[in-house]
DNA sequence: TGTACATCAGTGAACGCGCGTTCACTGATGTAC
DNA sequence: TGTACATCAGTGAACGCGCGTTCACTGATGTAC
């Protein structure tokens, strides 16, 4: 992305964009493990020692590209849902609309399984001057989509507490097993099949009997 | 375990089975990634070498543990599963029996999070002279039995095609997100109801509507 | 408009680390006669 | 029961690798006067 001018000689004017895009690339070739601060530096043609001009070293790095794909997997859900028709019935509208958010979520990690794994990567602690408060947990903003999903399905009738999370698991835990687990080498008709038969226990599950 | 007896000199008698000892209790302090080889054979008082003796190279040792590690989820499972009350109600029993299959899963992740994740870890494909067949894709015991618990469930009543794999998503990514992922810091009050949540959610949520 | 100088954003060499793996070896074991 | 010898199961030193990070440095930029 920048840095393909190559005549940019010494000042090269947006290094930290650079930086991240290409650990970015490197977290969608081959996950979190694969963002490697040498590397970085290395395909934007920079030695390793400037990328601690913008980052407190890898560790930032990394929580950097953690923040960008969950936002490209919330996006992604989000467009998903957009394409989706609405429905006249509310009930009807918000069990698509969910549907729909947990279609392209688990798309979006089957596409692109490294970015994915990075979005929930478990990154070295920013470590703060001894006794700092406890970092507040950054928002998933997939998570909150599916929440206020299941809030819209729920005002259409009961609904089980806690909801959110079991969603979430569901669609998570399918990604995963898709991903790099053992649902791996399924046919794309299998996993469609899988894919749907989850949904619709999630859709189906949170309400109350 | 074995190698306890400091005097065992040269010949260590048991190798093979002191270092997966070794192995299974480093993937338990920090999963698959923590299962190196040499640290495998410093707490066995062994130079590394010796390892070789035994295992074609890390990746052998580590399939070695991925295998222990599914063994004990499934062994943990079927502890639950002893412990759950009958019913006279053939459904109800069915019910029980899968929802006391996967709070053992669940239980297991949560209790043992790098041996879980060891049980899930991709590990190096053992590389097979240039054509040979693939190879069979070893049978996962924790899976067969949500299968067969779902089976059973479904001779009391409709159920869905493709079930297992929905239930096996939904406790997998429970586990994962209570384990490392954004579900992490939940108190034990919570983190019982979203367990609870995600159960419900499966028992009811895998039958035909 | 020109110039001195502080600051910014890079460089290149080096550090220590721990890893997986290979090499030539040697001590211990057990078997044939 | 004793002994020669093949085999087994270890050792220790070394290899190359790539990593994160630090150091003292220098070229480019922009600002004050």
């Amino acid at each position: 992305m920048a840095g393909i001018s190559g005549g940019k000689n010494y000042h090269h004017g947006d290094l930290r964009n650079a930086l991240i895009c290409a650990a970015v690339d490197l977290a969608t070739e081959g996950g979190p493990e694969r963002v490697v601060l040498r590397e970085a530096a290395r395909r934007v043609g920079v030695s390793p020692t400037a990328a601690y001009r913008h980052f407190d070293g890898r560790g930032e790095l990394l929580r950097t590209v953690r923040g960008h794909a969950r936002a490209r997997l919330a996006d992604a859900m989000e467009r998903a849902a957009a394409r989706e028709p609405g429905a006249d019935d509310p009930a009807l509208a918000a069990e698509r609309r969910l549907a729909a958010l947990c279609r392209g979520y688990v798309r979006f990690a089957v596409e692109h399984p490294g970015l994915y794994r990075a979005a929930f990567s478990a990154v070295p602690a920013v470590d703060r001057p001894a006794c700092a408060p406890a970092p507040p947990e950054p928002e998933i903003r997939a998570f909150t989509l599916l929440r206020e999903a299941l809030e819209a399905l729920g005002r259409t009738g009961g609904r089980r507490p806690a909801a959110g999370a079991a969603a979430w698991s569901a669609v998570h835990g399918l990604s995963l097993l898709l991903l790099e687990g053992p649902l791996r080498r399924l046919s794309a008709q299998r996993r469609d099949d899988v894919v749907e038969t989850t949904l619709a226990m999630v859709v189906s599950g949170v309400r109350v009997p």
